[in-house]
DNA sequence: GCCCTGTCATACCCGGTGGGTATCACCGAG
DNA sequence: CTCGGTGATACCCACCGGGTATGACAGGGC
């Protein structure tokens, strides 16, 4: 009944994910078959098969499915200790242990209640230097989980807080955002449907870490290329209405009247006991 | 920058709590100075220096403290990785990979919800064998955390919700729990100052993890014990409405106008993702 | 049917390291 | 000053995690 060590899991989730001894050996640096014997000392000691070995190639059994979620899980908690640690000792090399905290953003999103927020932080006594860190489309809660942020905004319902504590701070509405001329720019409000189903329109489409939805937009992964898409009458895109703070003059901002609303959180991991961090999320609620 | 063992997880983690390496090496079955070694090493790794060596003794730097509350959590986590594979495995011995939900369940809390819940799950297609796991005042969280069980009745606001994922089922009232023949229990209601500060009639102390809160009412661990001191007039104690399925002839209930209403929740770790524990609770919110 | 290829398992060896014992250095209490 | 108790150091050994070479086996092409 010794408990996992964390080498197993990274050896395990590896091959779990390649579905392939000699890749997964590869991933991570070492040769197939102490790879392999690992595995099977993991699936003894847990007296349980993890792998359904069948020829040509590998696949996972009930058992093993769980142990890859939980495992990843565990996994990123045990990398959120190493990071959170490393922060709090200042491994900066300073010297002083400097009281940092990581706030992870979505790129695109709005500016402006961040900048209260961090004006509103650094006016208090005694607040810590925020780190803003930048994150993909929706991997805010990753970056909670595995450490390399400490709180993070997150944007319901696009980002699940499931997992984490948090306080809402901001409910708005959605936007079309479409060409200026645009016959339906003229509307004075909008639905999902009909936005999706323009003639010529296509929605965009984002990449979430580096895959695309299918569909017959344009892929954007940035939201210059965005804005001069629309712009350029090519396509239109929905987002909060926050969004108008970047329009141009080329662009026409329509109200959906049927897109759920958008719910800006403050969020950070349940377990958290910082104080500085307490001092943000409380700063942040008194917008 | 490679990642924590979570050998030295829990070699710190117990050093962390000893303050003392002698007793932590004691309590981890193995001699004193390879864990010294171990726990330099870890610093060294880490860059930090996670404790302070003052003659007699240790403490915890800032660092300690983060790698203490992270590394419990990534060791909980890692545990829980092994407990659910190992059941999800059908590790009982009897061959089938069973599928088996653990549910936590408050000892003392009403039988009349869970029992409802329980032949409703059952009578659904396909539903898993549910082992009902009683578990001590307030700890479905940490076995929720470590794997001991897959879902958990909760109680608002005596458990804390941060960090998983729930439903809400219920909300009552609480009332004040007196012996019968006493002044107070004629009143309609009454209020927690009231009932806090009767002379003669302390409210009973539950045990939390061993330990008692500090004042004059007697030392319960146990319901029986308690309504017997009740019914004795030696005590009184504050509970759920629902409480009263359970009251003797010699007790007495009265509504408390200002307890704030305790909420049931049907709660799991937020990145489950057993479709019998969907089930559950899908059955559980149509109640 | 053949062999070849790709897969995971086995056999065997080696070096690093985790753990043990003995001991030191230090400090506070008496 | 000595003594008890702390954590650190020195040194050694055995275990095991990892490497290389090879085997077993199943499909697929011919």
């Amino acid at each position: 009944m010794d408990t996992l060590e964390s080498r197993e899991l990274r050896y395990f989730v590896a091959v779990a994910e390649e579905l392939h001894f000699g890749r997964a050996a590869e991933r991570l640096g070492m040769a197939q078959p102490p790879l392999s014997r690992a595995i099977q000392q993991l699936e003894r000691r847990l007296g349980v098969r993890l792998l359904e070995r069948n020829r040509r190639g590998v696949a996972l059994t009930g058992a093993g499915e769980t142990l890859l979620h939980e495992g990843r899980a565990a996994l990123d908690a045990t990398t959120a200790a190493a990071r959170r640690t490393r922060r709090a000792g200042g491994a900066d090399g300073s010297g002083r242990p400097r009281n940092r905290l990581v706030l992870a953003v979505k790129a695109a999103s709005s500016h402006e209640l961040l900048q209260k927020l961090l004006d509103a932080y650094a006016a208090e006594p005694g607040a810590a230097e925020v780190e803003v860190l930048p994150s993909g489309t929706c991997e805010q809660g990753e970056m909670l989980r595995d450490g390399r942020a400490d709180v993070a905004l997150m944007h319901a319902p696009f980002n699940s807080l499931a997992g984490f504590d948090g306080e809402e701070l901001m409910t708005e509405g959605q936007i079309a955002v479409l060409p200026a001329g645009h016959p339906l720019a003229a509307r004075a409000t909008l639905t999902l449907a009909e936005v999706g189903a323009v003639p010529g329109l296509p929605l965009a489409r984002w990449s979430r870490d580096g895959a695309y939805p299918p569909g017959p937009g344009p892929e954007i992964h940035d939201q210059r290329q965005l804005a001069q898409l629309i712009a350029l009458g090519r396509t239109a895109a929905v987002f909060p209405e926050s969004a108008r703070a970047w329009l141009w003059a080329e662009h026409a901002a329509v109200p959906l009247s049927d897109a759920p609303p958008v719910v800006t959180h403050i969020a950070w991991p349940a377990h958290s006991r910082s104080l500085a961090l307490a001092e943000l999320v409380r700063t942040a609620t008194r917008l």
